[in-house]
DNA sequence: TTAAACCCTCCTGCAACAGGAGAGTCAATA
DNA sequence: TATTGACTCTCCTGTTGCAGGAGGGTTTAA
């Protein structure tokens, strides 16, 4: 017969732990007082306890572990439930070391002399969107002008509502010096026909979307393309897609390209090993 | 101008966390309707958003967050905070790596034909305990009781109290045939005089213990010496102590050997690599 | 008898939101 | 013009495994 306190002291737990498992049901004492509600515990509970400490060191929650200590499963089932756990943290332990590798990232930045922490990458998954379309082989980047106005134009023709933000699929590999294949875009609402130039479609999701904002004119753009291709490269990603630009703020809202707001997307995945 | 919910889709996050983050003071919404308490955010505010998704990425708490986005910091200082951050993390996956692999070594222990949920072994932090000791050279391990005879008889003379449960070191490097070297021990709370055999001293803390409970007759300790020495070796510690056997249930309540309880402790650290 | 050391039952707090209740707002339709 | 349906607002609660503390009773040794 143990009081709570020499039973804590001898499991090297804590007096609330055991209180706390009390009011769950998990370990109850073997008495209790019922004038002074004093806990007392026996030897033959140190087993329990001992198993409990055992499972919710694995990574068992409370709860699982009433459930596997309430019914007295076979191996198998034992061995199913850990199977799961195992898989599960695996899981947790990718994602954590991929936060690590973000994080060397950043403080090999900014042990460079110029370091200014300008550009954030952030990994998001992105929903699918629905969009009408105009994709086209034009001769620079900057004229695109057309083609904007172009699919403005067959939209204002029907009845759809446009949803900001408008983007731009870019699908050349890497920069071009001469034409570029663009295709742009704007988010809709309601059903049109499709046309020879014109699509109407949507967009699949993406699991994982390396996104980085960029605030400033389309000119530096060349930056941020840098930025995100290093954090890509550096932690150990592979595009798996063309890339998007995102026009969160631009000529229409501002007259000062310093202003403009500009968000790039390029869909990724970990490489294998 | 975006009303809270496009602000929300267009990056990729949910409308709580808006919500939550204006409560705290992280993202404040550009302006705030007076009449209809409607938050309006602005294109502006994006980076800072991202910025915050990408710290939180890493690691940081919403608090942190706070104070870097708070404080301009120089990029010394920033540096310092990554760094920190990233020994907590690395902190962190070793642990969880640790639990993967006690989490495997159960599973192959389930795989096994024979297998009953028997022995669980746990890792706890001891304190150090005051006690009084005396230490010999037995024929055997079981010819310890005039020890403890003579350790009762001793204590029993002075003014202090036994504080279960007692214990014994055994110093001996794995199982021996012959003669044993043992250190029969009382936990005591109070001071007495030490004589040549009998010594007085604080056992020290150990910080990694490697603890298995074993229900039955000290006859069959060996299994369990045998679970915790696997358990040891497969999970990569190494014995750093001599192991310590604490009587929690024996013979002073029980006539019936198969109700002893014994807990077998050994101080361990984890293996280099 | 009294102080120290225990024990009890609530209640709150943590981290970062999610879910939902109950109610007001907005834009487009019938 | 009234009415949907889609948004938005402010609370309030719940999540996980206890820790910390208030306020009050119990035991035990001096």
């Amino acid at each position: 017969m143990f009081k709570i306190g020499d039973f804590a002291r001898i499991n090297k737990v804590t007096i609330k732990t055991l209180r706390h498992y009390d009011s769950l049901g998990l370990l109850r004492p073997d008495k209790i007082d019922c004038f002074t509600g004093y806990r007392s515990y026996t030897a033959d509970q140190i087993p329990r306890l001992n198993r409990i400490l055992a499972l919710k060191e694995i990574g068992f929650t409370l709860e699982e572990i009433m459930g596997i200590l309430a019914s007295s499963l076979s191996a198998d089932e034992l061995e199913a439930l850990l199977e799961v756990k195992r898989l599960e943290l695996v899981e947790h332990i990718k994602n954590e070391q991929s936060k690590l590798e973000r994080l060397k990232f950043l403080i090999k930045l900014c042990e460079q002399e110029d370091f200014v922490m300008k550009y954030d990458v952030v990994i998001k998954k992105v929903e699918p969107i629905k969009i009408a379309s105009v994709r086209d082989i034009i001769p620079s980047y900057g004229e695109q002008g057309h083609l904007w106005e172009e699919l403005a134009e067959y939209i204002n023709k029907h009845d759809v509502k446009i949803v900001p933000p408008c983007m731009v699929i870019y699908y050349e590999e890497g920069y071009s010096e001469g034409s570029v294949d663009a295709e742009v875009i704007e988010p809709i609402v309601g059903d049109m026909p499709e046309t020879d130039r014109i699509k109407v479609k949507t967009l699949p999701a993406v699991e994982e979307m390396a996104c980085l904002v960029h605030t400033g004119p389309y000119t530096a753009l060349s930056m941020a393309y840098g930025a995100i291709s290093k954090y890509i490269e550096d932690n150990g990603y592979e595009v798996i897609a063309p890339p998007r630009e995102l026009y969160l703020k631009g000529g229409w809202v501002t007259d000062d390209p310093n202003e403009f707001i500009t968000e790039l997307q390029f869909p990724v995945r970990k490489k294998e090993k």
